[in-house]
DNA sequence: CTGTTAGCGCCTTCAT
DNA sequence: ATGAAGGCGCTAACAG
């Protein structure tokens, strides 16, 4: 019995009604409007059971224009910060019938334009990006200010995109907060690209907090990273310890940057926590496992992913509904990594 | 300039022909049959290239039955194994203008029906599953036999399903030998659930090659995870370091097995590798980073993606071709948590 | 409340 | 080699 042929037509003609009816009776949207008789709803919908009707997603996607389908862009699947928000976003559009289509673009504009094309071309009712740069002109090139977007881990300068992610200043805050109260006063930062909010957030929370704590902030307390990797990591941390500031403590904008750093670390014969403390950022899996285990700044990423296809689902009903950006609190995960300051 | 409305018509219509010669000029297949006139096709050409047009998908896919997806089921993306699997898949898929639809089914039979019928529904043109059991009825169950698929790092009990895997038994060699090489005798096995194919191919392979080594396997050198989790491989291990024989090594059946020995073999104040060395198997990101640096057994993940990828592809051009089972080759990577067994 | 009609955008006979 | 016609399966507009 070839599932694939039981159609819409079949199911009318065995409760004996014309397909539109049927139509209208197996749709939850007009049934509920009483637009069909109580009665043939039972038999259309007995007769859809008798035959394990199932309707065909592509034939109502060319009538209705809707694909079900939401595109989902970050740079690279294997960065462990990913797979967890995927996760949540994945959960939540399965419970409203939407799938997500994942794209790599390896923060790579030409494939970022090659993948959103695509995604156009496929019809995708929305867009989750976790790519986007501050200033992100991609999107107006290729078009695509129609479409309902959705931002994670991400702001755009203006904030004129809604978006979900969690407060990078804040999180700064507490791992500054937490080394000064471990008596560290030379404390540096690795700082991620600019051009990324996370990074410019992070930059500049590490600067607001070490104000804050009445520490000065010079010019050699802080490298910039081209990306957010661990060799860049350790690139960074490299002229930090060759510096005469001698930092006791690093800020690093992520935990690849962090793992970097343990690299460098390494290379000169310093010991973290014992010389030089290193806190995070992230707190991906399996950094408890790290040696030594990672202090970082955690967020709930999973719930992140949720509450991001909760925004594009309510974005792509009501796609002129007012902005949403939703910031998600961080927490300190103290570990290993940071230890009090050695007296000189 | 609304590109959605770029229709095929409207690219005949600007190049003066009929919409069926159109679409045969933009048809590979039929141009290359020579069923349209070069002339004609420059023209059309010219003409989709000035409307910027790109063919709906979705129309395509309701006259042609192909929705140029596939599904991938897979237990929990959250697993680090699977990232660099999922990024071969995609990349090669869209290579050929295919995408990849993911599914999560936390290796639940009942999310697995659900998530496979939700693959049916939306016409997936094949499956790749990394989901599958040794005996695995769920296909048959749905009746999803006439679709072409492909298993990851799974075969099933018969080998009648094409699919993509490493060798597991001789990667285990590889750990049995490397560890009797170190001195160890006192080997025991963390095995992962037998009706996985892994778990069982790695068990077999461990007593085979303990057997090649002259050594002797008793039923308390071997103990068996209920899943490939953490949380299971520390139970094992504990049994494991409970029990008279007194392993100095362990080869456990994956990674996250084994990173489980390692919490184990902390609550008990052995050492590792000093008082027992660990062997895992996935050789997943980060493991270089543990502490300590877990020794484990390697196959090509990302490669694997591309031949799985590159294997479904041929079956949905080919749905009768031969089936083929590919082994890639695994090979050990020796790091920090294996040693020299210490002379007692 | 239900049936009729029409068409989403494309492809594929069948003629010409 | 091209045009004409029909239909994939579904739904929306309009009658009745």
């Amino acid at each position: 019995m070839n599932e694939r042929s039981v159609t819409l037509r079949d199911v009318a003609k065995r409760a004996g009604v014309h397909p539109a009816t049927a139509s209208r009776a197996l749709n939850e949207e007009t049934r509920a409007r009483g637009l069909v008789n109580s009665d043939t709803v039972a038999r259309v919908m007995q007769a859809a059971r008798e035959l394990n009707y199932s309707p065909d997603p592509v034939a109502r996607s060319l009538k209705t224009r809707r694909s079900h389908t939401v595109g989902v862009l970050i740079p690279d699947l294997t960065n462990p910060l990913f797979p967890p928000i995927i996760r949540g976003i994945e959960d939540r559009l399965a419970q409203s019938g939407y799938v997500a289509l994942l794209g790599n673009t390896d923060n790579d504009p030409d494939r970022e334009k090659l993948v959103l094309s695509g995604m156009r071309t496929r019809r995708v009712d929305g867009l989750v990006l976790a790519t986007a740069r501050r200033r992100y002109s991609v999107l107006s090139e290729l078009n695509m200010g129609d479409l309902p977007i959705v931002l994670v881990n991400r702001v755009v300068e203006d904030r004129a995109l809604p978006s979900v992610a969690t407060d990078d200043a804040a999180g700064i805050a507490m791992a500054v907060t937490h080394l000064v109260s471990l008596g560290h006063t030379r404390i540096a930062h690795v700082a991620g690209p600019q051009e990324l909010s996370t990074g410019a957030g992070r930059l500049s929370g590490f600067i607001m907090a070490m104000e804050a704590a009445g520490l000065e902030v010079g010019s050699e307390s802080i490298t910039y990273a081209e990306n957010f990797s661990v060799a860049a990591g350790t690139k960074c941390c490299r002229e930090l310890v060759a510096h005469k500031l001698h930092p006791t403590a690093i800020v690093a904008g992520n935990d690849m940057l962090a793992i970097g750093c343990y690299q460098a670390l390494e290379e000169s014969g310093l010991k973290c926590p014992a010389d030089v403390s290193v806190v995070g950022f992230n707190d991906i899996s399996f950094s408890s496992r790290l040696s030594p285990p990672l202090t970082s700044v955690r967020f709930p990423h999973y719930q992140v992913g949720i509450e991001v296809a909760q925004l594009i689902l309510e974005r792509i009903q009501a796609p002129t509904a007012p902005t949403k950006v939703l910031f998600l609190p961080p927490e300190l995960v103290v570990r290993g990594s940071t230890a009090k300051v050695a007296t000189p």
